[in-house]
DNA sequence: TTCGCTTCCGTACACTGTGTTCGATTATCT
DNA sequence: AGATAATCGAACACAGTGTACGGAAGCGAA
């Protein structure tokens, strides 16, 4: 398709983009007409469909930034150790959302459609199944590792979503320890022990090293 | 609007519902359009519009009449109490949703779309507030009630969805089972307790009462 | 059965939004 | 400065939506 290298076509691409997220956050995804992104970008209507196809690949292109990102991010873990009892895909999440604050909230908010929800879903649960696979195996759990990823991922997701629609209180850290201290007690009792964790995850209190809200 | 004394309303309607979840379940949901149900429930084109608004007000009728038989369903249960290890609210659900099998697959499989399940969450979050805000209370948790009903409700419908899409495996007993013990050592961990059980849900195997696979 | 009422049908229509085409114009890179 | 490539804008065909209305047919009750 277009290559990257011309001002004008990254100018574009970033208008676009800006413009939707804008849009997003003021009448949400489904309200949004292709028209109405041209208008607000200042972008002429047959320039749009020679860098995208419509307006489900132009909010695609926006996640996919992020996506790789946040790739990145949890591909830096090591795969099967180091689960603390905050968690570990969990805190490279939150934090990842709380540096992107304002996509979050256009692509994972209330007003972001299901589209970006469905694609995260899939990120996180293979993440999740990558982390828990090999403790499952080794642990003989009556529960599918799919059924284990599913129910984690859709918590991760619901705790973020919920997060994202409260406007961010409590920091990332805090709110990867709410999760840790939901999600962990189940990951023990069916894998038996959580790798490299000298504190018992049943009673997180103090140890707080929070960011101040936004 | 329409009442429901007629037996040409009754024949409409039915005849609405059910090409609506068969085109659903053939093609899925964001792919029909209203002149397809038309043709395949053989029915006018204003006749549709004198029953319903649009497409999703089709959808969400059909879903009401699954929606209040779950609530009534969920509201038969005792508040506070009776939380046994396998999760009440949760068999509940498990257990409508085997009952109403094909609907479920329609209505909250991969194919149908994001509205149904954005109500069903809102639902099942109502209800399960209701049923963790007293333990909640008494125990002093510093995780905020919204926070956990977010959390376990995500995790109940990732669950659920999982389960319909892989055509409802185990049985409602099995799956619920699975829920209680990836969802209660966290909810034991924040309460303190868990009212009425026995037996510890680290170790889940024998006792399970389920009904053969469809 | 017949009467009155309601629903259904079918067509036609206005309207919104989509995605494409193409020649003229303008910005960018080298 | 000149070749290249992106943008513009207007026009177009198309699909889908929701409404209006007159005639036909089914329904419940007497």
């Amino acid at each position: 398709m277009t290559e990257v290298g011309d001002r004008r076509v990254r100018r574009t691409r970033r208008n676009l983009a800006e413009a939707l997220t804008d849009l997003i956050l003021e009448r949400g995804y489904d309200a949004i007409t292709v028209q109405d992104i041209l208008d607000r970008a200042d972008i002429g209507r047959s320039t749009f469909y020679a860098h995208f196809r419509d307006k489900e690949a132009l909010l695609l292109s926006c996640f996919d930034d992020l996506r790789d990102d946040l790739r990145r991010d949890l591909d830096a873990m090591t795969p099967g150790v180091e689960l603390h009892d905050s968690g570990q895909p969990s805190i490279v999440v939150f934090a990842h959302a709380y540096r992107h604050r304002r996509v979050y909230r256009a692509l994972c908010g209330r007003h972001g459609g299901n589209i970006v929800y469905g694609h995260l879903h899939t990120l996180l649960a293979a993440a999740l199944r990558t982390h828990l696979a090999p403790h499952l195996a080794a642990s003989g759990s009556p529960i599918p590792a799919e059924a284990m990823a599913e129910f984690y991922t859709s918590g991760l997701l619901g705790i973020l979503t919920w997060w994202v629609n409260q406007g961010f209180p409590h920091g990332p850290a805090h709110v990867a320890q709410m999760y840790g201290a939901m999600a962990n007690p189940g990951i023990v009792a069916a894998i038996g022990h959580l790798p490299h964790s000298d504190t018992p995850p049943t009673t997180p209190s103090h140890r707080d090293t929070d960011l101040p809200t936004e």
